[in-house]
DNA sequence: AATGGAGGCAACCGCCCGCCC
DNA sequence: GGGGCGGGCGGTTGCCTCCAT
């Protein structure tokens, strides 16, 4: 097929040159890129017009970051991935000065291979079937270092819950784990958290089951896990579907921000987040993300927000990420 | 020192979507 | 409404480098 920017002159292809590269900087630097068609002409490049953009984006843009991931970073994109799948635009979005392509080569060519070797299908996050009977995967059931671990490593069903009575100071919650958010079916949306009424967060991944059948016909029941110091008492939920716009309020109030790292990475991050946030806020003035907006429709064909869902779970780093032995062992390898 | 394989990365390809006429 | 066009994105390819033999 191919565009006809590309075939209406004659392109060059291949690696840039420095000069090309030159050119490329100085053209928008003085003039931006305006309509990426006309670059390559004004910039007196023989160079298609999506090329010089992908030249830009990944590589000449001034606040691409350099060097190797982070373990943060690393684990950024895992959660994410596992919230969203192959959205690798998305995903960079939660990594300031990283560009999709980088993102998407780093995980083909490292992450998921650590995925697979740990036993976890990189597609799904799942555990591979073989690694389910591997007693090794299943140790941080029953640890008891306030931590909750991957969906996988105590449910293969994706499905588990987080109780927000429980969540507190003390407790770092790894709700990346938690794609899928069916929300309490409590009286109010507005419920107060803070009470004696028990309020279950449930998340399914979507990469696994998704689907548009209402939601509490797809839960199974839900074991709380040990590690949440609290007993695991099976528990069926109902569910309900609640405005984008309540729903950033619930959320927000449950999963505050435990610690304020100093780390000007962190930072940084957090402060997308608040960006990502403004957006949010923005849109659904501007009736973009209207209230009408619900969870029971999939995200590929429903107006919900994904920057939102993303800014509500991210940056791992904002949540008192502690590394289980486990995952230590894990990740450094 | 030469060679072959593996891994990493830059770039291209093809498709989709939104905008405009 | 539909076609053309440009931008964006995910998948794939191919080149380059590194390392083991």
């Amino acid at each position: 097929m191919g565009h006809n920017c590309c075939s209406k002159q004659k392109v060059k292809r291949g690696l840039w040159s420095p000069e090309e590269d030159e050119k490329l900087l100085n053209h928008i630097n003085t003039y931006g890129h305006g309509s990426w068609s006309s670059v390559p002409q004004l910039a007196g490049l023989e160079r298609c017009g999506k090329s010089c953009r992908l030249r830009w984006i990944n590589y000449l843009r001034p606040d691409l970051k350099r060097g190797s991931f982070s373990e943060i970073e690393e684990r950024t994109i895992v959660e994410v991935h596992r919230i969203l799948g192959n959205k690798w635009a998305q995903i960079a979005k939660h990594l300031p000065g990283r560009t999709d392509n980088e993102v998407k080569n780093f995980w083909n060519s490292c992450i998921k291979k650590k995925l697979i070797a740990q036993g976890f299908d990189p597609n799904t996050h799942n555990l591979l079937p073989s690694s389910k009977a591997n007693p090794s995967n299943i140790i941080n059931n029953n640890n008891n270092n306030n931590n909750i671990h991957a969906c996988n490593m105590f449910s293969s069903s994706s499905v588990f819950s987080v109780n927000s009575s429980h969540v507190s100071a003390d407790t770092s919650i790894d709700i990346l784990e938690a794609p899928y958010l069916t929300l309490p079916s409590t009286s109010s949306p507005n419920a107060n958290h803070e009470s004696s009424t028990i309020s279950t967060y449930e998340f399914q991944n979507p990469n696994i089951v998704w689907s548009t059948t209402p939601v509490q016909e797809q839960i199974n029941p839900i074991f709380l896990p040990e590690s949440m110091g609290i007993n695991s008492v099976p528990t069926i939920s109902t569910s309900h579907s609640y405005p984008i716009s309540e729903l950033e309020n619930i959320v927000n109030e449950s999963f505050q921000p435990i610690t304020k790292s100093t780390n000007p990475e962190d930072i940084q991050l957090q402060s997308q987040q608040e960006e990502a946030r403004e957006v949010v806020e923005d849109e659904e003035a501007n009736g973009l993300d209207g209230a009408q907006t619900n969870m029971d429709v999939s995200f590929g064909s429903s107006n919900f927000d994904m920057d939102f869902m993303e800014s509500t779970v991210l940056p791992c780093g904002m949540y008192n990420y502690q590394l289980s032995p486990m995952d230590q062992l894990a990740w450094n390898c």
